[in-house]
DNA sequence: TCCCTTGGTATTAGCGTTCACACAGATGGA
DNA sequence: TCCATCTGTGTGAACGCTAATACCAAGGGA
């Protein structure tokens, strides 16, 4: 800021960039630390080292050798850059304790990291507020896709502009009237079929315990209360018992309450595996013996109901699968560019897992 | 190298960045639209947004609601290779399936969350050489640190030359004469205390199912054995029964192994909960009392052990504490820049959770 | 009046790559 | 000899942003 500059080029127009001195301890090799090494241009490292065929094979040779010597690794964040892809997937979990979305987030980086993907990873803990924040992350991060377990499974509206700007995104849940893709395992079909086996089983009295009702996932719950009303049982509320969470305590309480209940049921279809470990675990404290004197029904199959005390029967939720036709759903949008196809909606018929508790 | 540039200055000096009609699907909007929508210069736009001093309050505000209309959104990536941080790290796992690393996992990911930081997740799959190319992945992304829990806790030789170069990391284990920065739950008190324990309970005979000694980790065993020389009662080698693995069956087929040895155990001690669930399962298809006949104590106190058939004695692994830690020491190493401080590893002493198998 | 501030904004270079193209030198056909 | 055509390599701009500095008024002191 000197008057000295007014009407002076005070650069010297021919000038080139300076080595600049960077005495960076984490020791960064660039293209052009092996350009100076080699004698080469940047440019003809460049190609070289991503194989040019217009380069010479000795001249690749060369660049090859001393890039391997300097221990160069290109710079991703300057590729994404000009390539304006990342090669990063957001994955957004409400949490990743529940047994289920633990399995989904281990497939999908497996199936990701297959395809040349990295995952970057973030929970919402199930509130909205949070996911929201999580979603805006991704993209100022730039990620070329989002695969999500939504907290609210009916609460979208934040989602919908993104598919609607043709930004590739694969909820791990399936809403037909979503507007957006999704691919999951078949929830209704699920709770209706396990019911409907009770059923077979001759039960009369079939609770519920209902950990999800309150995300706005009612499928279960409505698959359950089909195949009763098809059974001729109808649908008696008191033996719908809501949980205060996911976790096996919370499938310990709800029984008790079932069970002090007007009427006690003969057996119980449980939200998922660990509230029926709750359950189990009630059981054997209050002398009720399984599945003489009530059947349990888990669902998940998570790892430890082949090996419960008895021996838990579940309803399969194939994290593989569900995982594996998300993140190749997700490659087909990424791959349609700025123009997705329309939502597709995949629903995976789950399986009966008999076991000793029914 | 051409005649023209010597004199003439080949480049109309006021030209400015043309509009570059860009028909970008996802309609990004950069600082550039904002300067474009704004009248203001891209700069002005970028320094009203960081929300400058130099900016008068009225020009920040006009631009602020210019970007909120726009739906802008500042691209991280362009922002990263500026700053030369990505405020990314990475995690390193061996796979998500075993509870505490899952625990770690999301303790991880949320402590990270709360610096500001994202999460780049890989497995290992427990192999050497997956490790690696995941730790080169993280270095191409630029990752300002990584936090890996190692496939194998002897063979660290590929990480020494990161953290000689001054690059954070921290290991999710803790080996004192790695010379790597690493918190962990110290295992090798876990072990020796669990062992006191049963001895003092008058045990004799104590069994152990060892699934870490492939991986290099044998300080659990050899807490065990310190108890055992020290109580007097000496190793027998006929009472430690490697598993094929980390899950329920292979403590289930270890457990079957001992209990057909030539010297019946009266109590074990198994390397994780779920080998110790697979026992529990062997004990009751085989009619055997548990405490009575046999006392198990499990290791790391997931989720089901409270639940357990009986609910199950085990030792605390604090993954809440220990990635707390760990990620502040990361931090630590990142904020000290290009020159760490010596490396720390932290241990926390395990507590025995007693329940009713012991 | 002159010059120096200072406040507000604009310009330019640079982060590490890739891409489009420019340019020498050798070769070859007319 | 001359131009056209290769081949191999180099140059400059661009990706979207930040940082350093330049510039231009208006204001203020001498």
């Amino acid at each position: 800021m000197q008057h000295a500059i007014g009407g002076v080029k005070q650069q010297p127009k021919g000038y080139r960039c300076k080595p600049q001195v960077r005495i960076l301890g984490k020791g960064i090799v660039r293209l052009r630390d092996i350009a100076a090494r080699t004698g080469f241009s940047l440019n003809t490292v460049s190609l070289a080292l991503r194989n040019s065929e217009r380069i010479p094979l000795e001249t690749r040779n060369k660049i090859r050798s001393a890039a391997v010597e300097l221990r160069y690794v290109p710079n991703h964040v300057a590729q994404s850059l000009v390539s304006r892809e990342t090669r990063t997937i957001g994955l957004v979990l409400t949490d990743i304790l529940n047994p289920t979305l633990t399995q989904t987030a281990q497939a999908v980086e497996i199936a990701l990291a297959e395809k040349g993907y990295g995952t970057l990873f973030a929970t919402s803990n199930n509130t909205l507020e949070e996911e929201i924040r999580v979603v805006d992350m991704f993209r100022s991060r730039q990620v070329d896709g989002i695969l999500i377990y939504p907290a609210r499974h009916r609460d979208l509206e934040h989602l919908r502009p993104l598919r609607r700007a043709n930004f590739p995104l694969v909820l791990l849940i399936a809403d037909p009237d979503a507007g957006i893709d999704g691919v999951s395992v078949n929830d209704r079909s699920g709770g209706y079929q396990a019911t409907r086996y009770l059923i077979g089983r001759g039960h009369k009295r079939i609770g519920f315990l209902d950990a999800s009702h309150a995300n706005g996932n009612d499928e279960k719950l409505e698959g359950y209360q089909q195949a009763l009303i098809e059974g001729g049982l109808g649908v008696d509320p008191d033996l719908i018992a809501p949980t205060n969470g996911h976790y096996a305590r919370h499938g310990y309480f709800a029984l008790d309450m079932l069970m002090n209940g007007p009427k006690r049921p003969t057996a119980i279809l449980t939200d998922n595996d660990s509230l029926a470990l709750g359950a189990l675990r009630w059981c054997h404290k209050h002398g009720v013996r399984i599945p003489d004197d009530l059947a349990i029904m888990g669902y998940d199959n998570i790892a430890f109901t082949e090996f419960g005390e008895p021996p838990l029967s579940t309803v399969n939720y194939d994290a593989q699968t569900v995982s594996q036709m998300a993140v190749d759903r997700l490659m087909d949008l990424i791959a349609a560019g700025d123009k997705l196809p329309p939502p597709r909606v995949t629903l995976i018929d789950p399986e009966l897992i008999i076991r000793e508790s029914t």
